[in-house]
DNA sequence: TTTCCATTATGAACCGATTCACCGACGAAG
DNA sequence: CTTCGTCGGTGAATCGGTTCATAATGGAAA
């Protein structure tokens, strides 16, 4: 019923023995079939075909070492923040028929260090990184020894280094200006540990809302760092958050899956949203427009910020300087955080 | 401020050279450290880090042939349902310290075939795919030039050749028989293109239970086929069936995502969920219980369908025995389709 | 008939690692 | 004093492609 394994994957020789030519001109059929006279050419393929010959990549590159795969490596691949990110991304490479390694940080250093060096052993033409922490000597260091790198959500220190990235602190201070316009003197402020750039970066424009709006952060600012960027963290800094008899009654959640834990939770407690507690959230994810009370949130452009990442990488093996690319998010009011 | 780009990459031999020892030395220090002794190893060691030195993948793979990277085709990236399988995958195969390689078909067979030579090219240990069309002989071919291969949520026709799936027949039955037992007589089924399995077998189901129930399919099946398996679909196919004047009291959708456009669509056009039109999703991804109207959905163990998939893998890669995991769905019944 | 050029094919060198047969030195045993 | 085993290290062969200098062939021009 199914093919044998074979013992051996068939070689360029293997196949040049069969069709009776020399390897060289297997190689130029591979490669430069306009150079090869159709006979030989048509015997070449037939004997391609009859071993299901598949070139072997390493060797290609080896010798060759060009490449067309660039990698990419998110926080967290079940976040639809970073999956339209990576559509994005794709979408780009596709029209120069590069293709996508994508990779899954889940916040850890070592763990984007261990992708980054398997991305470099391959070879890659270049990697779009979302940093996992503060530091990018490593994604330097990386650059230096020749492989292209664009930061990816964040923004990048160094006028040579090319970044694609929203603005985070005018993010924080849209929603918390958004809140305290509607009467909460008070902000719970659900965040990423500090270690992620853009937890910090809306921590600041949160804390800049509250200066414009003559309140002491001190007072009217109450963070609480979440276990996980995701629905789980969400409700565990909700329950904390609820412990607290005096609690604010506005909670701003670093992004989206946060605030649908945030929600849950708030509904199992009994708590109304937006009534007895306003909740806005960051990302805009599909759902949030649909949510039992629809989803305040700031969006970002997040199909053109990996576009433009992929853009600059490709533009960046081409030989074209290093750009700072920074997007402008925008809110998008909805019930969950509107006085009724 | 920057480090300058490398003229080239340091090789083995330039280490050796540093040294002053031979490519075997350093080999021998990067592989098997105890074969050499304290002072030279420190020497080599040295002359590493100094030229910041990172073997060359391809190299390394031409010779010894092993790699432990495995690769993942999926349908949709930003589909909850694969992010989470991906997860499940990941868990896995961390375990034995290897590395996935994840791409996105987008239920495009000829993405799918670029993307399955592109993981061989590069010599992956194996795959896990999730078929985008009805063939499977190209896996087939592939497997037998040596690649491993587990089907990802499609069942094996072939005893040695190993799947992960979920019963997607009782899936469908599940949905549909729920909704006749709510007193619908007449069900309509947005579903995605007959190309794909899963999408068949749901139909099956469905049509299993109308039987059941005495009814005849060509009458109380309305099936649309959806243009994409999202949001964007499930609308689509929602106006579709919303432009009949007869349409059912009843909507099936193929997946969360789907149902989540079906019942934007619905609330837009001021039907009542589940008053006039009652809803059931597939998937139970994390929002499904957080929406305006919490919607019923098919819930599929995701987690564990990557877990056991990279499981079988690896076993493979061991010389393990095929083997054909099938998981049974649950019904998770919420407000959009039980009678107020 | 000879010369010359274009076309097509050849085969060896090379990319950068791993691997293994072999060698030299040194200490212990006989 | 020889013999032998061990340890540490060497360097050439090898993996499977690409590339390029070179050769063979044949037809057109002189």
């Amino acid at each position: 019923m199914s093919t044998p394994v074979q013992r051996r994957r068939a070689s360029i020789n293997d196949v040049a023995r069969l069709a009776e030519v020399s390897v060289g001109t297997v190689s130029n059929v591979l490669n430069r079939p306009d150079r090869v006279s159709p006979t030989t050419r048509e015997r070449v393929v037939a004997a391609i075909a009859e071993l299901s010959f598949v070139p072997n990549g390493s060797a290609r590159q080896l010798r060759a070492g060009t490449i067309t795969t660039v990698g990419a490596i998110v926080l967290d691949i079940a976040n639809p923040f970073f999956t339209d990110v990576a559509r994005g991304i794709e979408d780009r490479l596709t029209q120069d028929d590069y293709t996508l390694m994508l990779a899954n940080s889940e916040e850890d250093p070592e763990r984007e260090q261990r992708y980054l060096r398997l991305f470099e052993e391959h070879g890659v033409q270049g990697v779009m990184v979302v940093p996992s922490d503060e530091r990018i000597d490593h994604l330097l260091a990386l650059r230096a020894r020749g492989v292209n790198v664009v930061l990816l959500d964040r923004s990048s220190p160094l006028d040579d280094l090319s970044s694609v990235a929203v603005d985070d602190v005018s993010g924080g201070e849209l929603a918390a200006r958004h809140l305290l316009e509607q009467g909460h003197t008070r902000i719970a402020f659900l965040n990423g540990p500090h270690a992620i750039r853009q937890c910090v970066e809306r921590h600041t424009g949160v804390v800049r809302a509250l200066e414009a709006a003559g309140l002491d952060p001190a007072e009217a600012l109450v963070e609480i760092t979440v276990p996980s960027l995701n629905a789980d963290g969400g409700e565990a800094g909700t329950r904390e958050l609820l412990a607290s008899a005096d609690h604010p009654s506005a909670i701003f959640c670093v992004n989206d899956l946060t605030a649908l834990g945030a929600l849950r939770t708030l509904r199992h407690e009994g708590v109304r949203v937006p009534d007895d507690v306003a909740v806005v959230g960051y990302d805009d994810v599909t759902f949030a427009a649909e949510l039992g009370t629809p989803l305040t949130s700031v969006r970002q452009p997040t199909h053109a910020l990996g576009f433009r990442a992929a853009d600059l990488l490709l533009a960046a093996a081409a030989g074209a300087p290093a750009e700072q690319v920074l997007f402008q998010p925008e809110l998008v009011v909805r019930a969950s955080s509107t006085t009724p």
